[in-house]
DNA sequence: GACACGTGGGT
DNA sequence: TACCCAAGTGT
């Protein structure tokens, strides 16, 4: 399909936008037109829901009332406040395209497509994002809810992972988003799509496009968007040593930036391997990590958990160190920390359901 | 271009 | 339970 194929969007872009002004969700970064907020809401919003990225949006303007703020914050802080949002290399990369704006731009975000899509974590969605919502620039941004939304306004059958799909229908949005109201029909788009057309159950006779939606008409918004299947997702099982001293302190390891999860602490472990017992796995992965013996080792709490591309059943271990010096082998860092410590660093989910435990077992 | 990359909610 | 989905980006 070329751009010659593309129909007219003033019987799309007209009812959109005057339903979008009518219905318009109050959302904290909207309306101060500050473009370090809205950048900032934007990447917190990707791949997450508007409910889930609020309260961390709100902490993290008064924790970082200005850019200037986030650029000179420690990345442990960052990773504290991103704690729980997932994603976590969205953290570190925000941290350090702030830190590009302060000392390129001074300051200021970039209101270019070629010197803010050149900002770490900034791709084309959120490129566009920002420069219509807080420059009122005509970028169209397609993300799920505009692939959904369009692909059934025009019947597109194809699957939507397709590169050609979702080509296509950039070309659409650029050419129909209107130059005078560029930031309410991008939001109107998401909030179509968050509201109304639903991947389950669209609600069509609420939507202000029903007339001319093309899967209305042909009763297909349960088969379009079509999406293939996600193919399956491995599982392992993990051991983890929560190494406590004689003045109750535990030992906590930091990951290496470059990793999953890279920036935030854990404790120490490793997956089990085949023919080898949990106990056996714990000891190993310890040796390797820390280069120590353990002894006394007590089954502490078995936990599931599930990551993007692969689920674990972690079981976690109170043990003691019985020979040697810890040292950080495969971590950044590792540290002895009291209980109530254990709240002052990053730690993914899965370990924080670990520390929290820790916390209440006194 | 395919895959890595978190977490929480809905069905 | 298991799977899908959610305001994507980097490699």
């Amino acid at each position: 399909m070329s751009t010659q194929d593309i129909p007219s969007g003033d019987e799309f872009s007209t009812p959109l936008i005057q339903w979008y002004r009518v219905n318009k969700r109050d959302l904290p970064w909207r309306d101060a037109g500050n473009p370090y907020h809205i950048w900032l809401s934007e990447v917190m919003l990707q791949q997450t829901r508007v409910d889930q990225a609020l309260p961390y949006y709100l902490r993290f303007i008064e924790r970082f009332p200005t850019i200037f703020d986030l650029a000179n914050a420690e990345t442990h802080d960052v990773l504290v406040a991103w704690e729980g949002l997932g994603y976590y290399s969205r953290g570190r990369n925000l941290h350090e395209a702030a830190k590009t704006v302060v000392e390129q731009y001074n300051g200021k975000i970039p209101d270019n497509w070629d010197d803010i899509r050149q900002l770490k974590g900034v791709g084309d969605y959120t490129a566009a994002a920002v420069l219509s919502i807080a420059y009122n620039k005509p970028y169209a941004v397609v993300d799920g809810n505009v692939l959904r939304v369009l692909s059934r306004y025009l019947g597109i059958q194809d699957d939507i992972r397709q590169l050609s799909v979702r080509r296509f229908i950039q070309n659409v949005v650029s050419e129909w988003i209107p130059e005078d109201a560029p930031a309410d029909f991008n939001q109107a788009m998401m909030d179509l799509g968050a509201g109304i057309c639903s991947p389950k159950k669209p609600s069509c006779n609420a939507c202000p496009v029903q007339h001319s939606c093309v899967a209305n008409a042909t009763l297909q918004t349960d088969i379009i968007p079509y999406k293939s299947k996600a193919k399956k997702v491995p599982h392992h099982t993990i051991v983890v040593g929560i190494i406590i001293d004689q003045n109750d302190r535990l030992l906590i390891a930091k990951r290496p930036e470059t990793v999953m999860l890279g920036g935030l602490w854990e404790f120490p472990g490793g997956k089990v391997e085949e023919n080898e017992t949990l106990e056996e796995a714990l000891k190993r992965e310890i040796l390797e990590e820390l280069g120590v013996s353990i002894r006394a080792i007590q089954p502490f709490h078995t936990l599931k958990h599930a990551y993007s591309h692969f689920k674990i059943t972690l079981h976690a271990f109170t043990c003691r160190i019985e020979n040697g010096n810890p040292e950080a082998k495969s971590s950044t860092d590792i540290k002895w920390v009291s209980r109530a410590e254990l709240s002052d660093f990053p730690f993914p989910k899965a370990n924080r359901k670990l520390t929290d435990l820790l916390q209440k077992t006194v």
